[in-house]
Parts: structure tokens; sequence; C-alpha cells
RNA sequence: GUGGCCGUAGCUCAGUCGGUUAGAGCGCCAGGUUGUGGCCCUGGAGGUCGGGGGUUCAAUUCCCCUCGGUCACCCCA
């Protein structure tokens, strides 16, 4: 077999039609742009306003920001270094907005920014199903608002998107990590109770145990699961303000009408939450259930070198993971995107008439297809018809003697005879 | 990083208990309709049966290695 050359594993192609390469395409591009139309559309009601950050970053900002001792930070991100830099492909996305926040002096604009991004990102994890080293993420931040309405608003404007693609079938878990103050001392407490248990504890556990406890709290070991049923509770440390934010997070969720059920193990796999942490989990996605997540993360800005502490909150969500939930509920829609006119020609003369008048119409606005060399009229019926065209136009010696084309509406099948001079009348058509 | 499963046409898959020209459906191209798509009929193109090595008179089939895919663990989107 000769050379040829493939995708990166963990890594597809987003092509028109998934089924002329079976190798890497999970989605069509008409899939694909209706769930960012949607996304686009839903957080425009919440006056999210878009920004794009580069998707490469400082290999700092990300350690820094998502955690050393994440499993995104030791091993899955892809980093490589030149000229003395240390660059990364961005595993996520929240650290860099807090960057160019920072950055930009954005406050400065707006006190409260409400911020929606969308774009690749990457981690050199095994792929499987829902998962890729090049997945798509889409999320929102609101910055600089430490109350608990914001942490309600991005809530509900992530799961407005689900419910708007028909997805119901889902569930929100909500916890709340506490604060600066509450959160050490509920790790002392974890630590001096599970410390007895050591020998009980997985390898990774037993690591964790020095330094990020909290990891622990997320098992899917039975045995530790066990274990953790007596451990103490966060609600049992947590300071007063956490507990009443967290409180009024729960109870404007639950008006909302968004069911959730508080999960006091969920912590996350980033670093960077405080207060309030979420999930939301689909059973039709396999051993990927996690569509979205998010949380807030009042001390990320610190850390990243602000002066002046900047209270956030935002969601992370999965483009891959939303469209296969969408697709498990049969709906593949896609958006249509077949031309509006389609000008089949028959003979030389015909052939440059109708790239001419193609090029008319389209500065009339209209999406204009013509065959490109000549074939058979059957040919350019099929080929419109595959392509989706509203219309042909159809045109040879006759029709050019006559200045009166023949239109065929190619979903009606029906057809009639329009001069040359009103053929733009067809695009407004609805 | 670890484990299971799978690699035959563009796609989905048969098949060969080792034996001459490897099949189907869908898709593609053409003709049936000297200028009419989606239905129907006919024909055609397209495969070194993932790659390498071994056993054998003979390997797509059996064995080994390798590459690739996929699902799962871990963790997450």
């Amino acid at each position: 077999m000769s050379k040829t050359y493939k995708n990166i594993k963990g890594t597809f192609d987003i092509v028109p039609d998934p089924s002329i390469s079976k190798d890497a395409s999970p989605f069509s591009s008409g899939q694909w742009i209706r769930i960012e139309r949607v996304v686009r559309d839903v957080v425009r009601r919440y006056g999210m306003q878009e920004i794009r950050t580069p998707i490469l970053e400082p290999l700092d900002l990300i350690a820094r920001g998502i955690g050393q001792l994440t499993d995104i930070v030791s091993k899955e991100m892809f980093a490589f270094s030149r000229d003395n830099t240390d660059y990364v492909l961005r595993p996520e996305i929240t650290a860099p907005v807090v960057r160019a926040y920072l950055q930009h002096n954005m406050s400065q604009l707006l006190p409260v920014q409400q911020l929606f991004y969308i774009g690749p990102c990457f981690r050199a994890e095994r792929p499987q199903k829902g998962r890729y080293r090049q997945f798509h993420q889409f999320g929102a931040e609101i910055i600089g608002e430490p109350g608990p309405m914001a942490d309600v608003e991005v809530i509900r404007c992530m799961v407005d998107i689900y419910k708007e693609l028909g997805i119901t079938n889902m569930e929100l878990r909500l916890n709340s990590l506490g604060d600066e103050t509450s959160r050490p001392q509920y790790k002392a407490a974890l630590q001096e109770y599970l410390e007895p248990h050591r020998n009980d504890l997985s390898e990774t556990s037993r690591s964790r145990l020095e330094d990020n406890v909290l990891r622990i709290l997320d098992t899917k070991n039975p045995d530790e699961q066990r274990l953790l049923q007596d451990a103490p509770r966060l609600s049992a440390f947590i300071d007063s303000e956490s507990e009443d934010h967290f409180n009024i997070v729960c109870e404007m969720v639950d008006k909302a009408g968004i069911p959730f059920v508080h999960d006091p193990f969920l912590v996350r796999g980033l670093d960077y939450y405080t207060r309030t942490a979420f999930e939301l989990e689909s059973p039709d996605l396999g051993a990927q259930s996690a569509l979205a997540g998010g949380g807030r993360y009042d001390l990320l800005a610190t850390e990243l070198g602000s002066k002046n502490p900047v209270p956030a909150v935002g969601f992370a969500a999965g483009i891959e993971r939303l469209l296969i939930a969408v697709s498990e509920l049969g709906d593949t829609a896609a958006i249509d995107d077949g031309p509006d006119i389609y000008i089949a020609s028959l003979g030389d003369t015909a052939l440059k008439w109708a790239i001419d008048t193609a090029a008319a119409l389209r500065s009339d606005g209209g999406a204009v297809v013509t065959a490109l060399a000549q074939k058979s009229l059957k040919a350019q019926l099929k080929d419109a018809s595959k392509r989706n065209a509203r219309y042909a136009i159809i045109v040879g010696e006759d029709e050019l003697q006559s200045s009166v084309a023949t239109v065929r509406d190619l979903r009606k099948s029906t057809q009639e005879e329009i001069p040359f001079a009103s053929l733009p009348t067809l695009l407004k058509r609805s």
C-alpha cells in the first residue's frame, strides 16, 4: 500500500457527510454547526459575549491555574518547549480566559464580565467513546461577581442549552467545597480519618492522602467508597458564608425547576474550585457520562498573579458529548446548507452563461452552484439533488434564444418558465 | 500507562473446516429517457482480505510479531 496520511489518534475530521470516512468522523459539519448555533443563541440571551483566546498558552499558566497535582497537568498535557519557552496546547479554557481578563484589565471596561467561549482543547489521554485528544468545549464565565446569583445564572445557562436541544435525561449534581478557611480544616479532618486506614487505600489514593485528600472523595473503588461513608463530611466544617451561599444556589436552582442532587463527594478534577461545584451527567453517554461541569473559582485569579481577588464562576461543556447525547435521542438534525439555486446548462455557450449568471445571482445574496463542465442534464440534476438545492435553472439553446429559463423546484417537483431578468425573484421566495 | 474485542470494496458486513477468476447490500459512474433528480431496470469501476515474517505443494483463512481501530480502567468535556 502506498503511503497515505491519517489524522492523529484521538482527533477527527468534521466533514459534510461522515459516511465518507469511517476512520475519523463521528459527526457531520452540519450537525456541528447546528450545535454551535444553538449554543450561541442561548448564551446570547444571557448577555454573554464571546472571547477567543489562543490555543497555545504558557505551560506555567496552565500548571498553576489548574494545579500541579491534577491528572490534567501531571500526565495529560501536550506540552513542548522552543527557544527556552514552555508551551502547552490548552487542556481547558477557563484559565486562559482569566489570563486574558487580567492581562487586559477587563474589569475596567465592565465590573462584571459575562463571557462565553467555544473552541478546541487538547488532552493526551487514551481516546475512547466521547473522549478525544482534541476535543471541543464551550463554556461561560461570570467574572467579578461573588454572589450566588451568578452561580445560578451560569447553571441555568448551561441547562438551557441542553433543554433547547431536547435533552431531558440528565442529572445535575451540586456540592459546596467551602472556602479558603473551611476547606483546609476539612482536609485535615479527612486526612486524620483516613490515615489509620492507609493500608486499605489504593496506590493513587495513598499518594493523594498527603497532597490532595479531597480527590479521594470521588474514588470509584467500592471499598474506599464504603470507608468514606463514615468519613467526616464537609458540611460539618463549612463556614457559614459558604453555607449560606450554597443554600441560596440550591434554592434558586430548585425554583428554576432544575432537578438536582446534593452530592457531598463531588470534588472535580481541577484544583481551582471554591464553594460551588457542579456536574451535569447523562446516562446516555456510556462511560464518559459528564456532559458538562463547572463551579466557582474565587482563588484562581490570585493564583495567576492578580493583586486583587477576582470572584468568578463558570461552566465548561463538551461538544462531542453533547452531539452523542443528541444523537442518542435519534436527533441527527443538521443545518441545511444546500444552495438556493443550481444552474444546469446544456452546451458550451450555456455553460458560460451559467457561470456569469451564478455570479450575478450571488451578488444578490443567493447561494448558487453550477456544473463546472459539460455533463448530461440528468447528471446535473442528480448533482443538484444531492447538494440539496432548492431550484434548478435549466438553460440550453432554446432558453438562450428566448431569454426565458426553465426553472424546476426540486422539492415540489414542479416546473415553470421564468425570464432571465426575473431570475433574482427566486431568491425572495420563502 | 493497563486490559478486552476487532482489522475483507468508499460504507456496513458475509465468506473460505487452507485449494483455481474473494462476494452481497448501500454508495459511486454510465446507459435505459438524442434536454429532466429523488423510484425502477441493466451494466461498469473499485480489493496486493491492515503490514511483515513463519508453517505448507498452496495462506485472506493456521502461528508469531507489528501497526491501526475500538471499548473499558484511571480521570474527565
